[in-house]
DNA sequence: TGATGGTTTCAATTATTCTTGAACAGATTA
DNA sequence: TAATCTGTTCAAGAATAATTGAAACCATCA
């Protein structure tokens, strides 16, 4: 049972395995299948797409379209291009590699990572709460070596920024842009 | 219903603390929320466990413990650390970052990029065979979008495996380790 | 060899996440 | 105002992933 053969955009190979990459691509960042293939297609359009488009080419539901554009909007991964005289919003992906990465630091890792952090401090409360000195002592090692590690972690992720292009981020002090590296 | 007190080794406050960061940690990088117990427990633990001391503090099937630990061997996460006169296997994290970003690299994230990267390939091979010399242009300019990010992500993959004290990763090639900064 | 202790395996259950589609809301047009 | 067009929301269903526990396995020991 085809669908009207206006919208059976009849999807080129090259974009199948494109959107294929985005969608394994995705799963890797833990964003669902529907977020890859919708940024996939938009990816590969020679113009921008509408919604009713982009169910026609992926053939999956609007409730799924409007969900993964919603996230895609919100990581700055998609912008709606205005076209005079249409009422539907157009969308085309953003290329910029920063980007991408910014939105998936700001909105993906970052909750994570600060809620993360508070609960480190919080465990180091308890640690100083043990009785038991030999007890105490250990924990205390553990402790600082998640504190190193934390440390470690939060040297990467400016490099990582860096080499993407972009500077500055989760460096709310000291954001001197030749430490970077 | 509580089980044989020699057992229920009643878990302190900060290694519950622990547990969850490890939790959390495990979830982040797509692992399953028992080997994030597994490893927190192991973590903040004095003395090597045994399988059964697992499965008692943390509450869960020996089926998960089993699995868990397989997991966190493969990774190098843990080790296991004989003692003499007991026929069970004790086991002890390695808390050397360095390791754990290793098996991760190695055993997670390394399959997938190595498939993916498999793949782009293929991707470039339909691209030159679009017959419409407009589109294909379109897809080549796609296509070297995707190379290019493809050489960003290589880039990064060093660069933290130098900033966690380890070197030369998936570079099959030119491992000059000066040249990793 | 048989019995026991320790661990692994795996099919079934349970929990979690994703997708669907119908109902809804807002905006525009007749 | 009603009718239509666009897009969103959300409860229900489908798909996936994780956990369980009982059976199987494999040493070791009596």
């Amino acid at each position: 049972m085809k669908t009207d053969p206006k919208y059976e955009a009849e999807m080129p190979s090259w974009e199948a395995g494109v959107v294929e990459l985005f969608v394994r691509g995705a799963n890797l960042v833990g964003l669902p299948r529907s977020v890859g293939e919708i940024y996939g297609s938009l990816f590969c359009a020679e113009n921008p797409l509408t919604f009713d488009e982009l169910v026609a080419r992926l053939q999956i539901s609007r409730g799924s379209v409007s969900q993964g554009l919603k996230v895609l909007r919100q990581l700055g991964a998609v912008k709606v291009h205005y076209i005079a005289g249409s009422r539907k919003d157009h969308y085309i992906v953003e290329l910029s590699m920063q980007q991408l990465v910014q939105g998936f630091v700001r909105d993906q890792l970052g909750p994570h990572l600060e809620s993360g952090s508070a609960r480190l401090q919080e465990v180091g409360a308890l640690v100083e709460a043990e009785a038991d000195p030999k007890k105490r002592t250990h924990a205390e090692q553990r402790f600082r070596t998640l504190l190193s590690w934390q440390q470690s972690g939060q040297k990467i992720l400016p490099l990582v920024m860096a080499v993407l292009g972009g500077r500055k981020f989760f460096s709310k002090e000291s954001d001197n842009p030749d430490s970077v590296i």
